[in-house]
DNA sequence: TTATTGGTAGACAGATCGGTATTCTTTCTG
DNA sequence: CAGAAAGAATACCGATCTGTCTACCAATAA
């Protein structure tokens, strides 16, 4: 659609991430972006609106890139080392599509939001369960306790890579559930 | 030491763990305590100061109520139980201690500060390592293996708990690790 | 008593916040 | 070419931020 638009959103989200959307201002977006404070209120009528986009734009991004890191796994053995091998790469900034890893864009976006009835926040659990379901869609059916396993260990995962910088977890995962299938 | 200082911290924690600690200001802490500014920047140089005595505050309650959670807990499993059991009272504010959940206070903060190198930043990490200590001495000895597997289940546990609002992992995390034990 | 300490209350400074309004220029379209 | 729309640049608004400072009060110690 818009050329400004997007490049409002891209600023918004390279600098929400990592920087956190709190710490970020509206003038820094726009100096950033070179593009002027009018231009923006003309295309979001907030902030909000602004964060809200950013987080669109990043669910879309995540998405697309764990669909091809899952393309042709088709056993629940190849999902999961694709899926664990995935973020191990993003983990150590391999996964260009990503960007420089500091965390969990949802993760970080919900711990800064105390109400969970907000969009924001709703906007998070909403990414978190796409995510689920397009693991779903490529383990056996009617596993769910193995849907239930992969996923905490990943939401492990990436919360240890970032917090207690132990980028080892990916690997471990793996062999853990090894073990378990 | 300083009853107003004590006061301070005890306030400064539940707005910070709340609302976290960008959304609060100092003037906020010190309506809701009654305490003058003065008197803050009497006992503290600045916000980081109170910020990393809160941190300290609820990494002494947390360490505390997960030592008396794990006490008379030897064997693994006996660990695991205890363990679990612990974190889905926490998450369904059954443990008075840790006030009412909104996540991982060490979580949410290293969320709000990029730097990974600010006494921030490392205060979480440092938490993070004090919890793996105090389960590891509850685990039979040089079983790295399993204290990994725990920790990234515990991590995973509290983010879906908070992020997802789904507070069924830790007795799915038990049945987990009772197969691979 | 007098001096000191630790506290309250609140004005103030300087910066930044999100958001609005104004003026001027560019660019696109009929 | 003419007119409309979009954008740049920037001043401005009220609010809020951290942190400093002054003035006053109460209790305590020398």
């Amino acid at each position: 659609m818009s050329k400004k638009r997007q490049q409002l959103i891209d600023t918004a989200l390279q600098l929400f991430y990592q920087r956190g959307i709190n710490s970020i201002g509206i003038n820094e977006i726009l100096t950033v972006s070179g593009i002027a404070k009018k231009t923006l209120y003309n295309h979001f009528t907030s902030k909000e609106e602004l964060v809200l986009a950013a987080l669109k734009q990043r669910n879309d991004n995540f998405i697309a890139w764990l669909d091809m890191s899952l393309k042709e796994a088709n056993t629940d053995i190849e999902v999961v080392n694709k899926l664990f091998n995935g973020l191990s790469a993003w983990f150590s900034n391999s996964a260009v599509e990503l960007g420089s890893f500091r965390g969990c864009f949802f993760i970080n976006t919900s711990a800064e939001f105390s109400d969970p009835s907000s969009k924001i926040s709703q906007y998070c659990r909403d990414h978190k369960q796409q995510v689920r379901q397009l693991i779903a869609q490529h383990l056996s059916p009617s596993n769910s306790e193995l849907l239930d396993t992969i996923c905490v260990l990943k939401e492990g995962a990436i919360t240890m890579a970032y917090v207690n910088h132990d980028l080892s977890m990916p690997a471990k995962c793996i062999k853990i559930l090894e073990k378990l299938l």
